[in-house]
DNA sequence: TTTCTTTGTAAAGCTAGCTTTACGTAAAGT
DNA sequence: ACTTTACGTAAAGCTAGCTTTACAAAGAAA
């Protein structure tokens, strides 16, 4: 699944690091997130959406098989 | 997590079992899920969310902890 | 050049999401 | 009465999401 989460935190001016202390999370979720080696649960998506003050949608494709 | 799974699969006249072979999981995915028993992958939200032709957040209530 | 910041990644471990199998129950059809 | 349909739930097991710890590398900055 593609994301837009780099795109979304640089334009914040925010570092991996400063996104996983507001998110709760390890820095290397947000890197592994963002290199797409793994899908975030629904929690942590919500998470960002609601810091990037956007739709689940806007940050996440979905692509079906 | 709330949701609406329960609600937007009867508006279509499905059953849980329908459901699950659409989405391709196990009925007690579907059924778990409606009693809020845990969240679902993002995937599965994904799928949810397209078969029901709404957003992720119109199924899925997030309420920060 | 040395130091600091930012990022990538690997290994080992924990837990949540999901599976398969299985049994119980209640309602409706026959 | 029997059978079928729809649902709840439990136990055991697998895998993906995430953790902690740790090390490496590139760029900026001193």
């Amino acid at each position: 699944m593609e994301n837009l989460v780099r795109e979304k935190r640089m334009a914040l001016g925010m570092t991996q690091d400063d996104l996983s202390i507001r998110l709760d999370v390890s820095r290397q979720t947000i890197s592994s997130l963002e290199k797409g080696r793994y899908n975030p649960s629904i929690t942590l998506a919500f998470k960002l959406s609601k810091l990037f003050q956007c739709t689940i949608e806007e940050i996440f494709i979905y692509e079906e098989e």
